[in-house]
RNA sequence: GGCCCCGUAGCUCAACUGAAUAGAGCAUUUGACUACGGAUCAAAAGGUUACAGGUUUGAAUCCUGUCGGGGUCACCA
């Protein structure tokens, strides 16, 4: 429909003006509830080169729409308002039935890939509240990406190697006892945990001794014995020392098994996991080679260095002094890696904004330093942090809300609240449903707010039945789904399109949904779900304005219910599929409700 | 201190690209409805878009400065 306006207006504007206007839909937009109409052109951008007020530009444009494409037209402020009959909507409705892909044409065999990078967790730790932001953006932005009809390759970074694991590895062989996930029913990743501020707890108390003997703070912190002996264990590991690496892997199983589960609960998955202890090498070789052209240099103390201070950066180690690799030499390494597997034409990486210097830096080696031309595909996606109404939360600060426990508990939320607005239910898969509730109330709570920001997770609001919020959501598609089985128990037949009149709250509905599809269609250049998750919003409260007007089993008139029978159907296929975009699943059927 | 990001209603958030009177939800107040899932709907109230300049026909949006919050400036990852 924007298409047919766009060329219209370029027509118009060639005809009446001798303007010569590049195709843009953008300009396009919808018309604001306030106003008559359903599309608004603004007008000032041509009034210049027409030489005319704007309100006589806009009226001629307007004449000139009227006579070519049948619309009518108002004028306000040199804003056009254009009305469409009300069979283009209702051919729109008719088109689209059944319609989950949103009118994309999929890419050709060839389409170079997309390539995203999320999760990338340590393995010293669970997964924690900040971990769940960037899987779920990172989830969401493959979906959609791939809806769009792109190749998306989804990879998972694991730091699997460095000084804090072996902070872990070392605390557990001293103070351990021989403790496992067997032995001890705990989860892998949480016992890891558990070691590595066991070993936080008695490196300061060491600190703390030889500061009581008189040693300065700093050299206290470098001189502890525990912190040594962690250092002299990352070196073993690095020179292949049998019995370091024997633990290593060991833990890592561990770890390995619990982020599975907590993957798995979360519903998300990986094309292909890298290692960092597999990827290092290739690292180190990559700062050999910027050594051989020049562009790194050997600082005086031996460790390898970049200078960025021509670009507004700082200097950067790229390998220490005693030869071991810093985080840059992996991530350095990986995206080489990467790009020799898959010929990315975009790698994008889900990583919170806590490292933005990071990857200005990693950009500028790869791409200038080492002039390696996929250095200008990287693109950082970052997002803010997640804070508590009771608190921040940093992960270096204990304050740590942990990724399991959190879903525990909003499952539980979701079960309690349920009882509490006294639903019973028949189904027997309750445990399911809660969980559909639970977690869809927090994945949409994080997803609907930009990443780039700062935000406020308050677990309370987010499983509110009411408001902008994923049960919201997901009943409001449910309940749908319950009438238009209703209707169809009752033998009502809503298949057949037919004409008819259209009232407000129709017509608003389906240019909802309308706009909803035109905002999916760029949604894989904006990679945004927040604006898929508030549209979907916009969507479920017309839906329900549109419900309110006229309650459809009051509906006398045959092809009128059928229109309106229509309409729901395809508002909760489009829910639906805005759902699955942010990874969110629905429930078809929820409960029965009880006669009290 | 240098660099980066943010500042919108009491609270949580929108505003895709610079466009009409800056929109929702929660909370508050008032009203409506029961053939279908009321977990609803209608309405009121709530704003100098942190502040001051500038560019523009038009600024929450772009530019400059100030203030406030966060991040970062490791031989941590």
């Amino acid at each position: 429909m924007k298409n047919i306006i766009a060329t219209t207006l370029k027509s118009a504007l060639n005809d009446l003006y001798q303007i010569d206007w590049q195709l843009d839909t953008s300009i396009i937009q919808k018309t604001k509830k306030e106003f008559e109409g359903d599309f608004t052109l603004v007008v000032f951008p041509f009034v210049k080169m027409a030489r005319k007020a704007p309100d006589a530009v806009a009226t001629e444009l307007g004449n000139y729409f009227k006579e070519k494409i049948g619309c009518e037209f108002n004028v306000v402020k040199g804003f056009l308002n254009l009305s469409f009959p009300d069979t283009v909507w209702t051919d729109f409705l008719k088109a689209n039935r059944d319609d989950g892909n949103y009118g994309y044409t999929p890419m050709p065999e060839n389409e170079p890939v997309t390539l995203i990078e999320y999760s990338s967790p340590n393995t010293n730790k669970p997964l924690h509240l900040g971990h769940i932001r960037n899987n779920l953006l990172g989830d969401s932005v493959s979906r959609i990406l791939a809806a769009c009809g792109k190749k998306v390759v989804k990879v998972n970074l694991v730091n699997d190697r460095g000084i804090h694991i072996c902070k872990s590895m070392l605390a557990w062989q001293k103070f351990g006892n021989g403790e496992t996930p067997e032995n001890s029913g705990m989860k892998g990743d949480h016992l890891v945990g558990k070691y590595y501020v066991e070993f936080d707890k008695h490196y300061k108390a060491e600190v703390a001794r030889l500061v009581e003997g008189g040693m300065e703070k700093e050299t206290a912190e470098k001189q502890a014995p525990l912190m040594k002996e962690a250092q002299e264990m990352l070196r073993k590991w690095e020179a292949n020392d049998p019995e370091v690496r024997a633990l290593w892997n060991q833990m890592n199983g561990w770890v390995y098994a619990g982020f599975d589960q907590t993957y798995k609960q979360l519903g998300i998955s990986f094309d292909k996991i890298y290692y960092e202890s597999q990827t290092y090498l290739l690292g180190k070789s990559l700062v050999d080679e910027g050594l051989q052209k020049g562009a790194f240099y050997k600082h005086t103390d031996g460790s390898v260095r970049v200078d960025l201070r021509d670009k507004g950066l700082d200097e950067k180690v790229l390998l220490r002094s005693d030869g071991t690799s810093v985080y840059m030499t992996q991530d350095l390494g990986t995206a080489q890696l990467r790009y020799e597997e898959f010929q990315p034409q975009k790698m994008i990486y889900v990583v919170g904004n806590e490292q933005n210097y990071h990857f200005d830096v990693l950009k500028l080696v790869i791409g200038d330093k080492l002039g390696k031309e996929f250095g200008k595909y990287i693109y950082h996606l970052s997002y803010g942090m997640v804070e508590l109404p009771n608190g921040k939360m940093k992960s270096r600060e204990g304050t740590v809300v942990d990724a399991d426990d959190l879903m525990e508990e909003m499952i539980f939320q979701a079960r309690e609240k349920t009882s509490e607005l006294g639903k019973d239910f028949a189904g027997t898969n309750v445990d399911e449903l809660y969980e559909m509730i639970g977690l869809g109330a927090l994945k949409y709570f994080i997803l609907k707010v930009d990443p780039k920001k700062n935000m406020l997770f308050n677990p309370e609001e987010s499983i509110d039945f009411n408001g902008n919020t994923g049960p919201f959501l997901q009943y409001t598609h449910a309940r749908i789904r319950s009438l238009l089985r209703k209707a169809a128990e009752n033998g009502i037949n809503y298949t057949e399109a037919s004409a008819t009149e259209l009232g407000k709250a129709e017509k608003d509905l389906i240019k909802a949904i309308y706009e909803f599809r035109e905002v999916v269609l760029t949604a894989g250049n904006t990679m945004s779900p927040a604006l898929i998750a508030n549209y979907a919003f916009d969507l479920a409260k017309d839906f329900n304005r549109f419900y309110q007007e006229t309650p459809i089993f009051k509906e006398t008139d045959a092809a009128k219910r059928n229109l309106r029978l229509q309409i729901s159907e395809l508002t909760a296929l489009v829910i639906k599929n805005a759902m699955a975009l942010l990874g969110i699943r629905v429930p078809k059927r929820c409960n029965q409700h009880t006669a009290a």
